[in-house]
DNA sequence: TATTGTTATACTCTATAACTATA
DNA sequence: TATAGTTATAGAGTATAACAATA
């Protein structure tokens, strides 16, 4: 609830210059968010990785050898705007696409030495980059945090 | 959502495809922000609004007569790029831009009457949608995911 | 006929440089 | 000189249509 006018100065909530936004839940996961992307941008970044090609790299060096098509659904991206992100990690000999034997259509994605080396180096880096953006809730309150979070997803799924 | 064999020996974390991202609370932040934002922006859509005019609109509904500049700031967003979301207000007769008197290279932005009728109508359905996408989180869960979501933002702001 | 990967395309969001008119 | 608004532009991220090869 936002609270009125207490007295002649502003409440702290009416000083805000967003005080319309901060009544709205979504308002604070945009901002965390976008917080918590800029660091992991800037945690990526040394090691010639975006969000989605991280993402992507650490999806085929647990599951070696999955088809793009099924890459492009656990990734929840379209399966064009895939392409571009595999050419890129092939580009830098992170990921090899090799040709289903059986089915020919399809492309296994499995990662290179360079790959598995590089995921293990950014992984390490990106659970540093958590640690310090989820610092100071505690583990239960870090728990809980993730907890809402999926609640939240799963409320958003069963709409539309 | 595809069911993979569920054979004795894969625990339900390993099932999951994306099991390499699912360790991050990162991950699930943003899974979290994709589903509000969708349906957000679904919930606007029917006011001609996306999620940036409806801020824009909501905050200068909030604070009427201020600055462009001073709007900018607020809603985060790079000066050249507000131009054409005012355009869009503009051109849909929701706010109107004034020469401020003393500086005349300032634009001060008002809503118009339509402008306030609609951010009305249009907070509401968002108020909506709020009750909708944090719904059975309990009064103080949600709180404590507000708390928590801003201390993740302040713990980015610290850092760079 | 349907599916996989691909190309082409487009739209949104975001970021920077440079111009203009004022100060 | 510096600032407010603007223009132009470019880079990500994301979405759809259509094509070639294969099933």
């Amino acid at each position: 609830m936002s609270a009125p006018a207490a007295s002649a100065s502003l409440s702290a909530d009416e000083a805000r210059p967003d005080a319309a936004l901060r009544e709205f839940a979504g308002y604070a996961l945009k901002r965390a968010w976008a917080a918590v992307q800029a660091d992991l941008s800037a945690t990526l970044r040394p090691f010639g990785l975006r969000t989605l090609t991280y993402s992507a790299l650490a999806v085929v060096v647990a599951r070696p050898g999955l088809r793009q098509s099924d890459l492009a659904d656990t990734l929840a991206v379209e399966r064009p705007n895939l392409v571009a992100v595999l050419d890129e990690l092939a580009g830098a000999g992170l990921v090899v696409r090799e040709r289903d034997a059986t089915d020919r259509r399809a492309q296994r994605v499995r990662p290179t030495g360079r790959g598995l080396a590089l995921a293990r180096r950014a992984t390490a880096e990106v659970r540093a980059h958590e640690v310090r953006m989820f610092d100071g809730l505690g583990a239960d309150g870090r728990a809980a945090l993730i907890a809402a979070l999926a609640r939240v997803e799963a409320n958003g799924a069963g709409r539309r």
